[in-house]
DNA sequence: TATGAATGAGAGTTCATTCAT
DNA sequence: GATGAATGAACTCTCATTCAT
């Protein structure tokens, strides 16, 4: 288990930041440095390389994300109100963590993706697929993959914060209400 | 007008090429010389540096993406084959052109947007625009903004097929089908 | 001879402007391409290269400046009147041809000046060696170089118009005359 | 306060030769770490760009320079000698240090000199200036500003030098006295 | 004469990474 | 653990010059 110290913690904030606002290819070492006021011997104390400091924050911020859908208890809700709370934390988070969500939607539209291990035993995980299956096994829900249904309902929700963020699409209650009934309806069984 | 010469074209393919391989990152100037059997200097005749190299390539995916949307002719079709049609081509053109599919979802998740200026004046634009209004107010559909719609239904498709591309999901005709029919629900007036 | 064009002209006046403006190391033919709106290989019709086109120039300049000290007929005025007369047209000249003054002095700082040969059989330069050489003979002048004598006075009234140029003195006609006679008492005979 | 370090020292060196030798326009900086024995990336370590560099280095070369005019003493002597101490100290640096002067040429007839910001603080320039002003309240030299008359006295003592380096003018112990005596007459009251 | 697209070496600068302290 | 001076390859971009038209 990697251990966590306040430096370690300093340089992945700071690549958090600066990636969210410059991109991988306007973000180089030495901004990281600066930003996160640590030399830079430092961080190849901690992280092998570049790359590997980029992998590894996104392993942090899949598991706080992946955390955050799991957020209001879905797992005593009955369906449709329990995808519903799902779909809304995704997106809330989202909204409310624009910079992980901009480093997200970079890193996987990017070739780091190809360097990244899935995580299998992550916890949260396995409990939110628990929840489809149970779902498409009473029925509720279309068979189809978990990758299929996630396009359809939580990259839609990402999307729809990712313009909300952008400011190319204001949404109030009454939209989010409209989008989340529309991604329900499209996997549901009819 | 910018005016298509053979060298041009040589920079804009090999830039494309490249960064959907290697990313926005791993793409350098003398990567696209050498790819492009061109000199250094004349990519700087074409283009005013590196930046509005990727910004131009972007303006010209972009035209063609949008042609691409109105294949098959969907001004012809009745609701919803229409809306069928158009979203069927999205995915056709994402799914045959993984490189421009790549090069868009880098570019629009990239600090690159900002650079970009949205062209009102295309005509593949605005008659698909005009499609979508038509079916707005014969209540086919739900009133939404453009841009909405578009994160329920086109964003899906480019989704899945960035997934197919990647190998992460199998797409069959079955499958094709499901999807496209729970985006126009997750639209269409209920 | 060289013969002079529309061209030719524009060239050396673009190549005098910019030069005096941004110096050697910031002058670069594209940018006296673009201010003489010739075209870049029409350049290498009129000079062999850049320094060619450089010498040229200070050819040039040189034989004005030179002319411009005889400029108020010195001849026919008797000592010290006729050195008086010179030194002012000289640093007239130099306040009032800033560029050409910033050139000249620019060139014969750089290593520029040893690619220049210096033309005897200017005719100007012999009338002006003449004059001096006969107020030396008739003892108003030490005996003294014509290049020693050429620092002590010339070479003086250039660099108080440098520096009036510059904004660092303001120079006015009780200056002017304080300097001048400075520059006859220095090298007068006592 | 500038630290010395020997890199910096190496670099300030190397660069001073490069630039009397080739001028600003023939001195990359590839010149500069070739001759140096540094690496390219400590250059920038040390200063932010080429410009900065030049500008210290001129910083540099103007105290030396300052301080070069103090030498033997010239506040234990009386009018006139003081004045034409500091006289031929100015000429004996510039003689014996070609490269400063030629640097200083180039400088100060290039844009270079407009990024340039005089050191007010420097204690030998406030001696310098002290002596003169003394001489000129005892009445012996003529009331100007200080710039004019160094532009009669040290500017001629220069120009003098950079011919005698050069090569075109030689200079004997009565030619320096002759030109001395000269520049005192210039600025003296009548 | 005249053009300006084309060249490719070389410019100034930044980069990820190392290592003596 | 921690520093930051040092490296040198690689970066983006500009340069003086050429040549087919």
């Amino acid at each position: 288990m990697t251990q966590e110290t306040d430096k370690r913690r300093a340089i992945l904030n700071a690549t958090l930041d600066l990636i969210a606002e410059h991109g991988f290819h306007g973000t180089s070492m030495s901004m990281i440095v600066k930003r996160s006021q640590v030399s830079a011997g430092i961080i190849y104390h901690y992280f092998e390389n570049k790359d590997d400091l980029i992998v590894a924050l996104y392993d942090e911020v899949k598991v706080d994300f992946t955390r955050a859908m799991l957020i209001g208890a879905p797992q005593t809700l009955p369906y449709p109100d329990r995808l519903k709370r799902i779909w809304r934390s995704a997106y809330e988070y989202a909204v409310s963590h624009p910079q992980e969500t901009s480093f997200i939607e970079q890193f996987e539209n990017s070739p780091y993706l190809h360097m990244w291990k899935h995580d299998e035993s992550n916890e949260d995980t396995r409990t939110l697929y628990g929840l489809i299956e149970q779902d498409m096994a009473s029925g509720y829900i279309q068979r189809m993959s978990m990758e299929v249904l996630y396009v359809l309902t939580i990259g839609v929700a990402i999307n729809l914060a990712k313009r909300q963020i952008a400011g190319s699409v204001i949404v109030d209650e009454t939209l989010l209400e409209q989008v989340a009934m529309g991604c329900l309806r499209a996997v549901e069984s009819s």
